[in-house]
DNA sequence: CTTGTCACCTGAGCGC
DNA sequence: TGCGCTCAGGTGACAA
């Protein structure tokens, strides 16, 4: 399900039910996520939310004791809702909360994690990330530096995320085709122009998504189970053999890295 | 070091 | 209806 824009949607719909509300229970239906829940988990009881916070696509719930890591994987949903109503299957978690209201997390497919770090402390798995897309820390003089001696295609290197974290396989798709650059060219091979326009591309598509309310394709929802309308707005994204919007000629489809890619061959050189 | 492949898991959609 | 197959928005772990 989600990329950045899908996280941080979620983000911006839990905070302002949870913050500064007190943790009063952390209810685990099945701890079996992409890595087994740990106990520690429950230090949030106890304590209000002081922010609620994203770091690529982690979320983190703050408090005096630590913070709450979750991810989505690909089928993550979070839904703030009331105590009351029912538990439905792929449930797995229950942050519960001191008026009432409920976070929620549904996740089929269980690729998702929910973790803990200590207060002061930074999760191993956030050690190595890349800057974040959206600030000034992710430029066009980065990108190119990093791309030199790199023979693997652009598309994997723009979603490596020691390069830059948060272009998963939809916007990585979009912002290739929005800077005119073939997905498959390798990635020391571009220019330091092309390079800028590809960082503006990748800035703007993001921001834009977020903008939408993220990328419902299948079961992406916000927290108040509302859709993200980000869908209307891909270019070519799940559009393989299709028309292409700019010149006409047919989308192609192929794998890179396993991931559909979908782009045009007289727009993207 | 880099690069590529696999694995984790469930559900939807398709052809037969 | 049912079976078997492929595919899906992520990413750590491992092999080469």
């Amino acid at each position: 399900m989600p990329e950045l824009p899908e996280v941080e949607v979620s983000r911006m719909g839990i905070e302002p039910h949870v913050l500064d509300q007190k943790v009063v229970a952390v209810v685990i239906r099945n701890k079996q996520l992409r890595w087994p829940i740990p106990d520690e988990v429950h230090l949030l009881v106890g304590s209000p939310i002081t922010a609620v916070t994203r770091r690529a696509k982690y979320l983190m719930l703050e408090s005096e004791k630590g913070s709450a890591i979750l991810h989505l994987g690909m089928s993550g949903k979070l839904r703030i809702i009331d105590k009351a109503v029912p538990v439905e299957k792929h449930d797995h978690v229950d942050i519960e909360f001191e008026n009432g209201l409920v976070l929620r997390l549904n996740d089929p497919r269980r690729f998702g994690a929910f973790l803990w770090q200590e207060a002061g402390q930074q999760h191993s798995l956030l050690l190595k990330l890349g800057p974040e897309p959206l600030t000034d820390e992710f430029d066009d003089k980065r990108l190119f530096e990093k791309s030199r001696n790199k023979t693997g295609p652009v598309k994997n290197f723009i979603m490596d995320n020691h390069v830059v974290v948060g272009v998963g396989n939809i916007y990585a798709n979009e912002s290739l085709f929005k800077a005119g650059i073939d997905p498959r060219r390798p990635a020391g091979k571009i220019s330091k122009k092309r390079y800028q326009l590809l960082t503006e591309k990748i800035k703007e598509t993001l921001a834009l998504a977020i903008k939408q309310g993220g990328t419902t394709l299948k079961d992406f929802t916000q927290s108040d189970g509302n859709p993200g309308y980000f869908a209307q707005e891909l270019l070519v994204y799940g559009r393989g053999g299709k028309a292409c919007t700019n010149c006409e000629s047919t989308l192609l489809e192929v794998k890179i890295g396993q991931r559909a890619t979908v782009f045009c061959k007289g727009c993207q050189r």
